[in-house]
RNA sequence: GGGGUGGUGGCGAAAUGGCAGACGCAGCGGACUUAAAAUCCGCCGGGGGUGACUCCGUGUGGGUUCGAAUCCCACCCGCCCUACCA
């Protein structure tokens, strides 16, 4: 018998996996496909144990699906573009290419000490020429389909990192920047944005993709669909100022206008008088930072433009205010305040002392505009209200509530206003201006403006012979080479863009290029995406369920827009794996200094060891603190493993009890692994292989059983190992003289017969409380069940000589007598 | 402020209406060993009892139920998302 050597075995089977081909992923018509999907990663330089947490289980479930017969493909590759590449190049003038090209090198060699069954045939690699010319394709099909734009607006900028950020991309509530925490900035640039908007109500919709609620509810608010009504205002100079509201019936209660400081109307309608005072306002605003304006319990400011309005359902005459709680990405960037209903409008309303006029009657009375100590936002009826007076006010949003339902109606009517709804997401600002990105292809022309580039001169390529300066600011700017060249549609000499994309545009569509990644007359092979798409398990963090994964669902439905797919969801299910922290449980950092390195890990233990482990310890959905006494456990399982598959098993005597015992053990087994692969609980399917390794550790020292129904639990228990630890189980079925390889084999059918058990213990209980348990054949009948129960003596004892007044069986567990 | 999610032994966790703590780590006792490691056997939520047993116990307080870690209500604590969104 040989001893258990993880890093002499598995570089072995790893190469020979590779040198047949054993995981290439081809269309098989005669089989159901499965595409399994990880998210990429980014090259960092080093594989984290985050990294082997999140592919893992992931790899076991797809090779779990494949030994239950689908043609699974699970693809790899490298989000590969992005800004640590750069920064690594101006703090050590390393070039982004070599550095990111040596760290996927690297990566690859950690992916495949793994030992998962990725096809590195069909990697992709989002920085390649090859890749990013799709990725600059597809931004002239969205322009062309008209889901693409450019306009200047003000945008987040992180002055650190010199660029632009999406919104998703600011965090925290001091609006600091994803990469470097640098607190954002305003700045109004010309930007190129997606039309994800036009796509909200259907991103709304998640019937079709079986997805954690989780994430369905963060993406629904991210979206943030609000219905009420779009209603116009007149100013007295005659402007058109439309107004979004979630409360028309409140219209009444209107008595007066806030704008934002730059609503476009500003200017034209501030009088001469209050010119100064506005001006001042806004610059203030300008200059105040996003930390200050946003902080929810700020007290109100603001000043009169001088201006008046006519509230057009009653003709009333109402100031016109402006204030930066009003803000200009939302709705129009100006509203009605009904300081009655609106606690905003009502703390703006008292300190500015502008009048309040109650519209809504609550149950209690009517309200006193004098005294009432903040907005009133409950139920009621409408008072006030000329013609909707009378009418039931609910807590209900929409038209479900009657005077909401009744003030559209109104509105209508009149020809005042209409039915509206509103979301809070907005267009995908893609813009970066940084080097290491995807170029914008497009050209700009004196006479004929933005220019796309045509589909021949594409991929435009990103130079390599650049200089980068200390304040980040993008060397594309200053490369002459690169900057001029010629109009597409005149020849005149024009100016290229120098802003590349945002890196979620390359991640967003990254799983069709895995199909065909050497493909030349499109994004993908149509032929491999008849088959294998769309995506059927995905599998990645949390943290990208209002980024990622709203940007990929509106890519895959533009895509559908451009006839290249057929269906309207990128994923069909999703499940997220939690967090690897330190053993402090704190996130690990190396400024922590609790990083768990892998490679270290593999070097002490092996692969299968730590894959093992890490689909062990927790729950995947949830992660936790990472544990080094923990990993002993798996440590021991497989070295049993080891000497089980081994051992040239003779019976002493056998036993037939024992026997049925042990396939009873491995049949029920087989079901509960099944199970759990099948519903991501990893953690207990690992758990349930250990019993049945203790069930056969207990066989080999009794020797009790017969040769069949060791080989028997000895194979299962290696193909039901195999997805979690593919060295060992490979390396033992071979020893075994089974045939090659152990990955194609189909999983172990169960028998339910077997699996069955013959006795059960019946839970007795009086009133609720366990007083006895019996041993009792699994076929006694009911009514046997029930007089054993009440035979029983401690159930006699604490009848107290009662006649039980009710007996409540459950099927094979318990008899609950009450007395 | 709003939304989500979680709270179970010394620790990671099982159990989603029916024996709370499967499985594992650590610990304790024993075997083997000159010794240690490894391995093997046993114990392992708390209190009481020589014992058969018994009482208490899943963040806190109520409720529903024959029966609640699990369902409902209120509260406390942790984490995540969001935040003047009209």
């Amino acid at each position: 018998m040989s001893s258990y050597n993880p890093q002499q075995l598995e570089p072995q089977w790893q190469a020979k996996w590779e040198a047949d081909g054993l995981y290439r992923q081809r269309i098989d018509s005669g089989k159901p496909k499965h595409y399994a999907l990880t998210m990429l990663p980014y090259p960092s330089g080093d594989l984290h144990i985050g990294h082997w947490y999140a592919m893992t289980p992931s790899d076991a479930r797809a090779r779990f699906m494949r030994m239950q017969g689908y043609n699974v493909m699970f693809p790899m590759g490298f989000d590969a573009f992005g800004l640590p590449a750069e920064n690594a190049a101006i703090k050590r003038s390393i070039h982004p290419k070599t550095w990111t090209y040596a760290n996927i090198e690297r990566m690859r060699g950690q992916l495949r000490s793994m030992g998962a069954m990725f096809d590195w045939e069909r990697e992709a690699v989002s920085s390649d020429p090859d890749y990013y010319k799709w990725t600059q394709w597809f931004f002239k099909k969205l322009i062309e389909l008209g889901l693409a734009y450019r306009k200047l607006s003000a945008v987040d900028f992180c002055p650190n990192c010199n660029t632009t950020l999406a919104r998703e991309q600011v965090w925290g509530e001091d609006r600091h920047c994803e990469r470097c925490g640098t607190p954002v900035i305003k700045k109004d640039l010309e930007q190129w944005f997606f039309k994800t908007t036009d796509y909200a109500e259907e991103l709304l919709d998640f019937s079709q993709i079986n997805w954690p609620e989780r994430v369905k509810v963060m993406q629904t608010n991210w979206i943030g669909k609000s219905s009420g009504a779009n209603v116009t205002f007149t100013t007295e100079q005659g402007d058109e100022m439309p107004i979004f509201t979630t409360r028309p019936d409140t219209l009444w209660g209107a008595t007066f206008m806030v704008m934002a400081p730059e609503h476009p109307l500003v200017d034209k309608l501030t009088t001469p008088e209050q010119a100064d005072a506005v001006l001042q306002y806004r610059e203030q605003a300008q200059r105040l930072s996003d930390i200050d304006r946003e902080a929810a319990d700020r007290e109100k400011t603001g000043v009169f433009t001088g201006a008046y309005a006519i509230n057009p359902v009653n003709q009333e005459r109402v100031p016109i205010w402006v204030a930066d709680y009003v803000l200009m990405g939302y709705g129009f960037g100006a509203i009605m305040a009904v300081p009655a209903h609106d606690q905003r409008d009502f703390e703006f309303a008292r300190k500015f002392g502008l009048p309040i006029i109650p519209v809504i009657q609550p149950e209690s009375g009517p309200l006193d505009a004098a005294t009432m100590p903040e907005a009133y936002v409950g139920p009621g009826v409408m008072v006030n209200s000329g013609e909707i007076n009378g009418t039931a006010v609910s807590d209900d949003k929409g038209r479900k509530n009657p005077s909401i339902a009744a003030a559209i109606d109104w509105l209508v009517a009149h020809n005042a206003g209409d039915e509206a709804v509103n979301y809070r997401l907005r267009d995908w600002l893609i813009s970066r201006q940084r080097y290491w990105g995807a170029p914008i292809p497009v050209i700009y022309c004196p006479e004929h403006g933005a220019v796309p580039v045509p589909d021949e001169q594409l991929p435009v390529m990103l130079p390599e012979d650049v200089a980068f300066t200390p304040t980040g600011e993008s060397p594309l700017k200053f490369h002459e080479g690169f900057l001029h060249t010629t109009c597409p549609e005149c020849g005149r000499p024009s100016l290229r863009e120098t802003d590349t994309m945002d890196t979620f545009m390359c991640s967003s569509w990254y799983q069709y290029r895995y199909l065909s990644p050497h493909f030349t007359d499109a994004p993908f092979d149509p032929v491999e995406g008849a088959y294998w798409l769309p995506v059927d398990q995905y599998t990645g963090g949390i943290e990208h369920a209002t980024m990622h994964l709203i940007y990929t669902r509106f890519f895959t439905k533009a895509m559908r827009k451009m006839g290249l797919v057929n269906f309207d969801e990128p994923m069909l299910a999703l499940h997220n794996q939690g967090m690897v922290l330190g053993e402090d449980n704190e996130k690990m950092s190396k400024s922590r200094g609790n990083v768990v390195a892998p490679d270290d890990l593999v070097q002490q233990y092996g692969a299968d060891t730590v894959r093992t482990y890490l689909m062990f310890f927790t729950r995947w959905e949830q992660g936790g603190p990472w544990n080094y006494d923990g990993i002993k456990g798996p440590q021991r399982l497989l070295q049993d493993v080891w000497e089980i598959g081994q051992y040239a098993y003779m019976p002493q005597q056998v036993d037939e009890q024992a026997t049925r015992n042990l396939r009873r053990k491995t049949h029920q087994t087989i079901h509960k692994v099944g199970q759990d692969f099948q519903e991501f609980s990893f953690n207990t399917a690992v758990a349930a292989i250990m019993e049945l390794r203790n069930n056969l550790n207990d066989a080999k020292r009794t020797r009790s059983v017969t040769v069949a129904a060791w080989n028997e639990a000895v194979d299962s228990l290696l193909l039901l190992l195999a997805p979690i630890a593919p060295h060992i189980t490979e390396e033992l079925w071979a020893q075994r003289g089974k045939p090659y390889s152990i990955h194609q084999q189909a999983w172990p059918q169960w028998d339910e017969e077997i699996a069955k058990e013959d006795s059960i213990t019946l839970v007795v209980q009086v009133n609720g409380k366990v007083r006895d348990r019996l041993e009792v054949p699994a076929d006694t009948a009911e009514e046997d069940m029930k007089a054993a129960a009440l035979a029983s003596e401690n159930v006699q004892r604490y009848l107290e000589g009662k006649a039980p007044r009710k007996v409540i069986l459950v099927k094979g567990k318990l008899v609950n007598i009450v007395s």
